[in-house]
DNA sequence: CCGCTCATGTAACTGGTTACATGATTTA
DNA sequence: TAAATCATGTAACCAGTTACATGAGCGG
């Protein structure tokens, strides 16, 4: 498999975190992430699920009660090894860029509203921001003593992250006195 | 037009914010942006602009040099409209989700990696990273004044965020002990 | 006149989306 | 027993990508 594609790296990952589990649950997973960017949709899942198992980065075994038949995926070797070198070191060059933000991609024309407008936009943005870094700050504290420790550094980088674009906010705010 | 694409938004406030021009120049704004992150090819403005002019969100006027011809593309009163209300208010719901990030992506699942590598990884990161924030840093000196305030905004917003993944790399560095 | 940039496009592909289809199992 | 959920998939579509094609104008 020449490169892995984000979500097939990601749901690599998810099954190397989980063990042995089926593309069910996986989708299960994704779609109650905080903020899933994928879909989780079947139609993503199960070709993704078969490209990893066609490249043996996976393997299933049948594992069916009565007549419900359901296959649990676990990571092969090559396949720790494929996320290993997905995840680096050496860091991909990109790794410094910005993650694309279809909020600031909104602010760069914002000079398109009346400055009334500008505020509505700013103030409703912010308090959605809010929202989502109190959500983020009740998840950090119950991930705290997960068992997985790097949930919850993901977690502290949401945090950080959205605190940050609260601040950046302000500052608009601020300057269009 | 149902609904605007982000490529198709993000032209359209280009084509808005420039007055007149012509995709070529467009596409080479895009290329020319700190952190594209799309390819700005042909193959996704020339239909991109066709779209929208079937729309009639922009007009066009040739504007023929001797055999050489191109044409020029400005907003029309509908173009306007449509961009404003593609900005909101109201603001969307997904406005407070987290942009979609490799880096964070990677982190996730960083407990693949031995500590060692992951220390290694994490310092890479963490050098890109602030090698973008002087580079944004720079930027913002130079749009400080620049005849587009928000230009000048979209640069406070990356350098806000980038600094706030450079603490948060900072701060997953010192758990690791 | 050769190669570079300007400038405009098309064609094939691809990864992910929505919507659909199917049937087993559990719960009200 | 009817509805919801578990669980597995397929099919049509769509936006954006890479790669290609074409030709004008210009500098060395």
């Amino acid at each position: 498999m020449s490169d892995l594609t984000e979500l097939e790296a990601c749901v690599l990952g998810l099954i190397w975190s989980q063990g042995p589990c089926t593309p069910y649950s996986v989708q299960q997973i994704m779609k109650s992430s905080p903020s899933p960017h994928w879909s989780g949709s079947a139609g993503a899942i199960y070709p993704v699920f078969q490209r990893l198992e066609r490249a043996a980065l996976v393997r299933s075994q049948s594992q069916k009660q009565g007549k419900r038949e359901s296959r649990a995926f676990q990571t092969t070797a090559a396949g720790t090894r494929a996320l290993r070198s997905w995840i680096g070191p050496p860091v991909s060059e990109w790794a410094g860029d910005l993650p694309i933000d279809p909020l600031r991609t909104r602010v760069r024309f914002l000079g398109a509203l009346s400055v009334e407008k500008q505020r509505t936009f700013l103030g409703e943005a912010r308090t959605m921001l809010e929202r989502k870094r109190n959500e983020i700050q009740k998840d950090c504290r119950e991930l705290k003593k997960s068992h997985d420790q790097f949930q919850y550094t993901m977690a502290r980088g949401a945090l950080h992250v959205t605190r940050a674009r609260i601040r950046w906010l302000q500052e608009i705010d601020d300057s269009l006195e």
